[in-house]
DNA sequence: CTGAAAGCGCTTACAG
DNA sequence: CTGAAAGCGCTTACAG
C-alpha cells in the first residue's frame, strides 16, 4: 500500500496542531522560525509530503501548466517543448502535455485541461474552435497561442514578424538577381505561412517580378514531393523560399537528386534557423525565429494572468533575423 | 470567479442524492439506467465535470502517467513521445512530461512525480539513483526504463535486442569485405551504447578483425567531431559503425566535406532507423528499432501493473531488423 | 439500486 | 503566531 504520511502525523510528532504544519507548507502563511524548523524536522523523519490533491481542492488551482503540441517531429517544435519544460519547471509549474494529432485541438484535450483545472495553457502549433477558447475564459485561464495566430483576434499570440521577414527574404533574393520565383506554402491555414506568403508576394507584386505558389504542409516530406513537381515544369525558377526550414530540406534533397546545383542552378531561403539548418549536408540560408524571446514572452504573459488574470488579448511579434548561408 | 458546478448542484437539479450523481461518474458503481438518465441531463445542462482533485484525494490514485525524457531533440525520442502520448490518451491516461537535462533524474523531478502520485512513470534516456527507483517501490508505482536499462537489474525495462543487433552489423560489414573498422560509440555510462559496443567488437574479435573504439556521445555534433578525429589518424577505415542515427548524420557530413566517398572509400552504419535515414541526403544504412513494439511492451506492462501491482522485473529486448540503402 | 453520513488531507476564517 | 473547527467535492461503507 501506498505510505501516506499526513500533516496530522507530522503535527503530532512536532507537538503542534495540523494547521501549523500546514502554515509551514503554504506560502505566505506566517509561522514562527521555531515551530517551523520543529515541524521541517518531524517531516523529514516521517518523509512528509503535502498532498497537492488536497491542496488543489481547496485552493481551486493547480501548478500545472497545459502544453498542446503537434508537430513534436519538427526540430522547432521540440526545441520549444525542451525550452518550456526547463521555465515551467523553474518557476514552479509541471507540464501537462497534450499531443494532438489533429490540426484543431479536439474536445478531448480540452476536457482534459480543464479537468486539470491548468493553471494556463499554451498551444503551439494547433488551432481551436473560438467557443472552446471561450470555455478557458469563461474559468479565468490564461491562454497563449504560440507561433499561430487566430483570425478572430480574441486571444494572446506570440509570434516572429512574419511579414516583415518574408519582405526582407523577397528583398534579398532580388538583390541577388532573382528574377523569377517560386513561394513553396506550408499548411495553407496556417498563420505563419498565410503571412509569410503575404509578405514574400507583397515585395514582388511590387516590384512586378513574377513567381509562382506552390501549396504544401510544413513536412520533410511534402517539401520533397513539391519541389518535384516544380521540377517537371520547364522552367527553374532562380530561387525558391521555402516557408521553413525542414521543407527546405526536402526541397534540397529533391533538387539535388535531379542534378540541380544549389545554390548555381537555384536558390533556396527557409525558414526558422533549427540546429539542422546548419548541418554541412544543407547549409541552409534562412531566417532565424527568436524562440528565445517567443519562449519567455509566453512565459512572462502567462505567470502575470497567473498572478492576476486580466484577460488581456495582443498578437506579440518578436523580431528574427536573417542568417545567409550557401544555398544563396 | 472559476464557475464551480458541484455533484450536489446536479443533484439537487436531477432530484436524486450526490451519491448517486457520483456513482454515475465513478466506474464500476451501480445505478439504474433512470437515474443515470436523468443525472447525466442535468449534468449538461449544467455544465458539470467531476473533480479530479477531489476524486484523486479519496481514492489515492491518479489518471496521470510520468513521462520523463532528455533527448527531445533526437527525433527517436520525439517519435516515441507522441507515441506513448497518443497510446496514453487512450487508455485515459494524461501525461505529465518531465524534461531532465541531467544524465540522471533529479530528486526536484521524482518530487514532481511523487507529489502528483503518477499510476506510472517512464523514464526513455536518464539514469537514476537506486534509492529513488526504491521510492517509487515503496509507493506501488510501476516505472519502466525505455530504450535503456540499469545495470543493477531491479527495474523493468524495454529494448531492443541491442547485442544482436550490433553483431548482425559486424557481421554484415565483414561480408562486405570491410578489413579494418571503426566503432563510434555513443555516450559511454548508457546501457545501448554499452551493448552495442559488445556485440560488435565480439564478432569482430573474434575473426580477430583490427578495429578501433571512438567514444563519442549521440549527438550530431559529437559524430561530427569525432570524425574530423577519426580522419586526423592516417588510415581511414573500411567502414564505421556508429552507434546511432543522428551521430552517423554528423560522421557522413564531416567526411564528405573532406572528400570522403561513402560507401566507396569508406561505409557507414548507423542505428535506430529514424525518418531521416531514409532522407536522400543520407540514405543510411542502419539498424530499426521496434519503437512501436517497443512502446506496446512498456505501456502494457504499465497497464497491467496499474491494474494489480506486482513489482514484476524484468529487461525486455525486441528484436529490430537490419535496413541497407547506400552508405554501405 | 439508493440515500445519509463519514472521511480523504488539506486551507482558512475565527478567536485568542 | 497558534489552535480548533468548518469545509473543499468527492468516494464509499452502511442500511434499507
Amino acid at each position: 500500500m501506498r505510505e501516506t504520511v499526513t500533516a496530522k502525523d507530522v503535527a503530532k510528532l512536532a507537538g503542534v496542531s495540523q494547521s501549523s504544519v500546514s502554515r509551514v507548507y503554504f506560502e505566505g502563511a506566517s509561522v514562527s522560525e521555531k515551530t517551523k524548523k520543529r515541524v521541517k524536522e518531524a517531516a523529514e523523519e516521517l518523509g512528509y509530503r503535502p498532498n497537492v490533491y488536497a491542496r488543489s481542492l481547496i485552493t481551486n488551482q493547480s501548478k500545472i501548466i497545459g502544453l498542446v503540441m503537434k508537430g513534436v517531429q519538427n526540430p522547432f517544435y521540440a526545441q520549444a517543448l525542451k525550452r518550456f519544460s526547463s521555465l515551467f519547471k523553474k518557476h514552479g509549474y509541471s507540464v501537462l502535455f497534450v499531443y494532438t494529432n489533429n490540426d484543431e485541438i479536439q474536445q478531448e484535450d480540452v476536457e482534459t485541461l480543464l479537468n486539470y483545472n491548468v493553471a494556463g495553457v499554451v498551444v503551439t502549433d494547433a488551432t481551436m474552435l473560438f467557443s472552446v477558447g471561450e470555455e478557458f475564459k469563461k474559468n479565468n485561464i490564461p491562454l497563449v497561442f504560440f507561433n499561430r495566430k487566430l483570425s478572430t483576434e480574441n486571444f494572446y499570440s506570440v509570434c516572429c514578424n512574419n511579414i516583415d521577414a518574408s519582405r526582407s527574404i523577397a528583398k534579398y533574393l532580388l538583390s541577388k538577381g532573382a528574377s523569377e520565383l517560386v513561394l513553396i506554402t506550408g499548411k495553407v491555414d496556417t498563420s505563419t505561412s498565410i503571412e509569410r506568403e503575404k509578405g514574400f508576394c507583397e515585395v514582388l507584386d511590387h516590384q512586378k517580378v513574377p513567381y509562382r505558389i506552390y501549396n504544401s504542409d510544413y513536412t520533410y516530406e511534402g517539401g520533397y514531393h513539391t519541389a518535384m513537381t516544380v521540377l517537371k515544369e520547364k522552367r527553374l525558377p532562380s530561387a525558391i523560399f521555402v516557408a521553413n526550414d525542414i521543407m527546405a530540406f526536402g526541397v534540397i534533397d529533391a533538387l539535388r537528386k535531379n542534378g540541380v546545383r544549389i545554390p548555381e542552378d537555384t536558390k533556396i531561403v527557409g525558414f526558422d534557423n533549427i540546429d539542422m539548418a546548419s548541418w554541412p549536408a544543407y547549409e541552409l540560408t534562412t531566417w532565424e525565429q527568436p524562440i528565445e524571446e517567443m519562449i519567455n514572452e509566453t512565459v512572462d504573459y502567462l505567470m502575470n494572468e497567473i498572478a492576476s488574470y486580466t484577460g488581456l488579448v495582443r498578437d506579440i511579434e518578436v523580431d528574427g533575423k536573417f542568417i545567409e548561408r550557401k544555398t544563396t
